[in-house]
DNA sequence: ATATTGCTTATACAAGTGTCTAAATCTAAA
DNA sequence: TTTAGATTTAGACACTTGTATAAGCAATAT
């Protein structure tokens, strides 16, 4: 990403970011990825290619800040010095959550993306990389003598596993049902 | 992957796919994935760009043929009639052996590209949707009242991950060692 | 109000992509 | 060995990409 969204952006910066990710967010419910270009994002958003340019360094990065748009409508506080096996749960929910206020998204998407391929990829990925930022920091050991960086990986892949299942293979479960999923495949209690 | 690699190859056939991906894997030390072109494939091997369309849709889908090569060279039998805990194990050791056959190859592929990047992802993928395929028609029933498909996937998502963890991330282990992870990690007995 | 600073934009460039044609060449079977 | 069918190839096409430059514009501090 070549802005820098740590500083607050200016009301013109703030236009032209929202201006490019809602111009993205709708092309996704209407044409594959690949076939998405740079030059249609910006005929529809009506900024020059080189605006795009300052912005982002690539249609990816701008959909990496969808992502980032999406999580933020749900994800508040940081909810900290709770124990690991209790921070899991609560992220798993917060992300249930976020799943499921976008399920028409998602259910377009996947009419013209494949499931494994980059763009559902990419979704995945941005929170199971921030599940992963999370759990770092609240699991400092393992019962099991495991690793815990590996442990970490795990739990993460598999709470973005129990999500994909149910969001994106459409196998609707309520977060009870899903919890129930998550506990008997984690064994969480083994390891943490 | 636009040639059908089902029907036996001509000898002129071989030798084109051999040399696109001989090349592909030199390169992949060499340089960054997304700098290798489909015309700088081309200049090395000594073909023009349109014989590389009649085998491959784009590079993508090269690389994914030499991983597909890669393979090869050690997966056999299909190992049938087994009991879905002693598959997996089996599968996981041809996997450590594949992983360890090409480490050399991994650690230069690893200087210039991420390990969450597009090709490192392309690679652990190609293995983990083989696993899939093959646990799939080896596990049929949970004792924990899963869903298979769940099951199936969490199982090959959790062999690559120790896998990544081994020979990506670089934490030295033999076999025993990692089927001890493998074990902690999955706890199979508990679901099937 | 004016100068300063920084972002936006028009335009151009060198490269790459994937497709298509028609001619050249190969290959496998009769 | 010949020939019919398939494959390879040269070349061109319309399009995309990411970068660079210099001109234009807008907000800020003096």
């Amino acid at each position: 990403m070549k802005y820098d969204l740590t500083k607050k952006p200016t009301r013109g910066a703030q236009r032209t970011l929202e201006s490019f990710s809602t111009t993205m967010i709708a092309l996704l419910s209407k044409e594959p990825f690949e076939k998405i270009s740079v030059n249609e994002i910006c005929d529809i958003s009506n900024f020059p290619r080189a605006t795009f340019y300052n912005y982002f360094d690539d249609k990816f990065d701008l959909v990496a800040y969808c992502w980032y748009v999406i999580a933020q409508e749900i994800e508040v506080d940081q909810a900290t010095g709770l124990k690991a096996e209790t921070t899991l749960i609560t992220y798993f929910d917060r992300l249930y959550d976020v799943f499921k206020n976008n399920q028409m998204l998602l259910d377009n998407v996947l009419q013209y993306n494949d499931f494994s391929g980059q763009l559902v990829n990419s979704f995945i990925n941005y929170f199971k990389n921030k599940l992963q930022e999370i759990l770092t920091k609240s699991i400092d050991y393992s019962k099991a003598g495991l690793p815990v960086e590996l442990i970490v990986d795990h739990c993460s892949q598999t709470v973005v596993l129990v999500l994909k299942w149910i969001f994106l293979k459409h196998h609707e479960a309520d977060k009870q049902r899903a919890h129930e999923y998550l506990e008997k495949l984690l064994n969480i209690e083994h390891f943490i």
